[in-house]
DNA sequence: ATTTAATCGAGACGGTACGTCTCGTCTTACT
DNA sequence: AGTAAGACGAGACGTACCGTCTCGATTAAAT
């Protein structure tokens, strides 16, 4: 019977926390300046969100993490594959915006473990399908052993790029294909 | 003929830090907590930290950051040597108290980017010493191609320390196996 | 066609007035508590009245003033009968209820006096009406001189007891004897 | 050993409230307007004072409350003394701010009877103590029955001053006037 | 032994943000 | 049209910390 949820003042909240968040970091985010920038009250904030770091989720979720929507190419070169993806992946990671979004996921994770793990794994889980998907087929037509845990494989290539873009130290194509490269050929000798 | 800077006073801070991150988390820590537990006043704070990262940097810094006091040993069985090590690795950094520890340096990071990637650089080097060693030595002896990097391999296996410590996802000894067993084979068909 | 308005809604909220007013103060009373313990909305409040101040105001007129409601006696000694009825009307104001209206009265003339004087001349009246009525009778028999005000004598009455639930002094018997023996001896030498 | 209380601070947050219950009454004083016009941070007002009702007390005794700053005069007339008295009083609780002080002494008196109690008794007392002096003195000479009690004479003054404060309904000399002679005479017929 | 100057504890200060409460307005669906 | 329900922008509440600033009191080296 009442009135119903403001969407539009819901949009304005979750766009504050991107643009804040962007040029500032996530410690230096605000509810208040979220709401003032917002045009929204206080309360309005507190009626639906419990946290500062539920809105960030909810504008991740809402939004794109970068480099989780970039798909594993199929062609039938599966090392050309993986490295054009990785390669895309951490080009897509370099820009100022998405090292800032991925460091407040970071920083919510590490305040909130419970809710920043959720985030993390439904951010993650396209990347960790595409790769999963892109192996299973590799398999099927004999270019991958058929004991390979592609979840484990896939876990690697997010921990890296997470931790590339903590430390703003992004993998330039030298070295994602170094890391491809060592991953496909393994370090056993010849 | 002015007095010197208190030792003790330094010492107590650190240990409140210690102890504060341990139990509560980075964010929850407080200068202002931090000086009563430590029984200093705040100006003595100010007066030798410039931040609250900092005073985490130098405790780190002086006590050894879970997980990297472990050494990769030195057998005949490369395989072997980086399984027991990283299984170690992994084991070390299962407990809470070190998972608040690794969590509180990335949430330095993530908000300090600066001193954070200097703290991640100075606690990962004797890490990255390890396994570059073990590797040269293995290149020697023919178990491993010349052409592997191993500082890259090397940051592969801190980056996944790190992210399941964020997380809060410890692999167990069957995981680090897995992820030890495809670095070593390479996932390529047999 | 249009529904009328509720007079029950309008009596909870009157009822719910003297409640909070009674038990908490004026200042306590809250637009949103009185609602919800009227089981009302806050918009029928505000659709038939225009402030707190009001509601209370309509409240104390559809009930009874503590110590309005006491008339002055018609005997032949007009001395008892103004000590019995002033000890009457400070006895009135010696319970916890009483006192709370004549504080909340007191209150809303302090910040709205416009309506608060209006709610003071209506509850008063009647008090002035009975002291002016049996002066007169007094003057009449040649009890008292005919050059006295009675209405500033009723207001001298009016205002010590205002004075009194203020303060939180009851009068007693004692005093109240004390005060009207004054009046009516005066201060002049024997 | 600390720093000590700043006396300025203290002084602008007395005369911040002075001045905002002048213009606009009691009830529209807001703790954070007071600091930001009084140029002292919030904390720095709770930190010293309970209530804003503390407050507003510790600026009346600092001050003068309008009207207990004058004395009964001393000549032989003691009707004249304390018509001239009474009417002096009156005038002074005419003027705006007067009228306003008052209130928001009733206001807080309502709000907190306890500190309102022992606020008016502070600052009633020169005036009961002149009105009990000039009429020992009345005694002495013979002008006043003996068995006379100051003490409630003064109170019927003073509850009479601060019931025509409450309702802006200031006294004029006739009616000073008036209720002195009435005081004087009695009402009994001659 | 005295001087001297930086350190220390304590905590007051001007601020900013917190999360909560209430205000008075509004929107919706029900009666 | 009146109503219950409750969302909304606004803004004050009282609290917690921030980083800065006095304050004596302490303390070791340099007189």
């Amino acid at each position: 019977m009442p009135r119903p949820r403001s969407e539009k003042a819901r949009q304005a909240v979750l766009d504050a926390m991107r643009t804040a968040v962007t040029g500032g970091g996530y410690e230096a985010v605000t509810i208040e300046r979220l709401a003032t920038e917002a045009g929204v009250s206080k309360q309005t904030i507190y009626r639906w969100w419990p946290s500062k770091a539920a809105i960030l989720g909810e504008a991740l979720l809402e939004g794109t993490l970068p480099g989780s929507d970039i798909a594993v190419p199929h062609t039938d070169d599966l090392e050309a594959d993986l490295r054009a993806w990785f390669a895309a992946m951490s080009a897509r990671l370099a820009d100022a915006e998405s090292v800032a979004l991925a460091r407040a996921l970071i920083a919510v994770t590490a305040t909130d473990p419970e809710l920043g793990t959720l985030l993390n794994d439904r951010l993650a889980a396209p990347v960790r399908e595409w790769v999963v998907g892109r192996l299973a087929r590799a398999v099927e037509v004999g270019d991958v052993r058929t004991d390979v845990d592609a979840g484990i494989l896939a876990d690697q290539f997010i921990a890296m790029g997470s931790y590339a873009a903590l430390t703003g130290r992004t993998l330039n194509p030298a070295q994602t294909d170094a890391v491809v490269a060592a991953t496909m050929r393994g370090i056993g000798a010849g």
